[in-house]
DNA sequence: CAGGAAACTCTACATATATAGATTTTACTT
DNA sequence: AAGTAAAATCTATATATGTAGAGTTTCCTG
């Protein structure tokens, strides 16, 4: 399988999701939170969990309840976000020089 | 429990059903063959299995695949449906005299 | 770097279930 | 029959998930 583009939408589903590294999150409640367009954010869903970078679950909510369709980081997704955010720090270090920390 | 009422809809409904007693039927499917809004269908459906005349399912098709809420005649409902048939046709008899079955 | 293939995004739409609140219909009571 | 209370319908909107297909971006290879 080859591996996945980590998109600025992709990176900013993946962000939401590192902020809460145990829980199921929906697509819905998602798109809202991001505002990606239901057919820009659901590829993205099913593009991770290919990748096993989220799983998923069915979540039943009660009798009358539709069920959710809910995604969570994987522990793969979670070795993935924190490299990604190593990666982040050093390229920002790299093209804006101690923005903070420099001399006062 | 008060008794519920047999509207146009709720029959139109119930008729639905009827062709096929034993078939798990959902809410689109049926709104697309009667052509009642979901507005008006839904809650016909929440009434009659709250009157136990339908029984209600969560259909898990696969992965992909969103869960649909099929419902389907208890044997109430079945016995509903038969009565109210019955009744229907001694109206019409009533009203308009041998239709079908007068002499030839 | 140019060209093409693959991956991805975006717009639009389809599928699916449900609720809020205004209006209408029905049933009950006098 | 008139009043009224309850029940049902209807319009509009929200919630929720997904796909098709056009267009764009990215990656890879010569």
């Amino acid at each position: 399988m080859k591996s996945i583009r980590l998109s600025q939408q992709t990176l900013q589903v993946l962000d939401r999701f590192a902020m809460e590294p145990a829980s199921w999150l929906y697509g819905y409640e998602l798109s809202r939170e991001t505002e990606l367009k239901s057919g820009t954010l659901y590829p993205i869903l099913m593009r991770l969990a290919k990748h096993q970078l989220l799983e998923t679950h069915w979540e039943h909510a009660g009798e009358g309840v539709p069920p959710r369709h809910t995604y969570r980081l994987t522990s793969k997704g979670i070795d993935l976000v924190k490299s990604e955010r190593v990666a982040a720090r050093k390229q920002l270090a790299t093209r804006k020089p101690a923005t903070a920390g420099g001399r006062a």
